[in-house]
DNA sequence: CCTTTTTGTTAGCTTACACTAACCTTTGGG
DNA sequence: CCCAAAGGTTAGTGTAAGCTAACAAAAAGG
């Protein structure tokens, strides 16, 4: 089951949601990402089929080891493109909007090497 | 007339053509990126269309002013992150790989501001 | 000069990923 | 207790961007 960049986004975005507020249903996600709830539903099930989260009884969206793996690996690198980036002048808007892109489209291997030659 | 991802790297390639080989026809184009003729066909008429080349006589691609100057801009960062992530101890082969999508996700400001920012 | 190869196009398929419209549940307040 | 709102799903649509199969036209060469 392969995961595609909008899957690796609604990962990330279920993490954050779950830092911030706890508890993340897949309402919380469409308002967060600005989806509707039909495309949150369908992403859901794919996520689910591919073996990154569980839904509880509650509605509630879990990560499991996998999904929270991805997640977090997605993450990292959203926060070091933001910090490069706003270290550079862009202002925050536009440099969390970049970072997301620019996220998705690097390699593991490369992402790991260039933050330990910028950040080391 | 919106240019795409996939639309920049036709543009970025026929440039690179260019330089390497003088004339460029869509065949050229078919190999060099291992597209398929129909899709090369399909992506030659959009950006025509655009406003992006033109086709002579002999079939050969020419960059309009417009097209130039996007391929040029998409080219320079396609330098730029290659350069970085061979900097950092990336091999050649997969920091051109990521360059590639890289370029793709990146604002014109954010890009302008970070290459000052790591190598002005 | 005719045949084969090269080049390009047309038509139609597939997949990823968004959307709306419409429909079920469940929940919760008056 | 019932009706409305909230949450979620189903079905069907659209677009970007690739693909194959099949064909047309042009070039090349025995």
């Amino acid at each position: 089951m392969a995961l595609y960049a909008s899957g690796e986004d609604y990962l990330e975005a279920i993490l954050v949601l779950q830092r911030k507020m706890g508890a993340v249903r897949s309402v919380d996600l469409s308002r967060h990402m600005n989806f509707s709830k039909p495309s949150i539903s369908n992403a859901v099930g794919l996520l689910k089929k591919g073996g990154f989260l569980e839904v509880d009884g509650n509605g509630s969206l879990l990560l499991t080891d996998l999904g929270r793996e991805v997640a977090e690996q997605i993450y990292e690198r959203h926060q070091f493109f933001t910090r490069q980036l706003i270290a550079a002048g862009v202002d925050e808007k536009l440099a969390e909007e970049d970072a997301c892109k620019i996220e998705h489209a690097i390699s593991e291997e490369s992402f790991r090497k260039w933050k330990a030659e910028l950040e080391g």
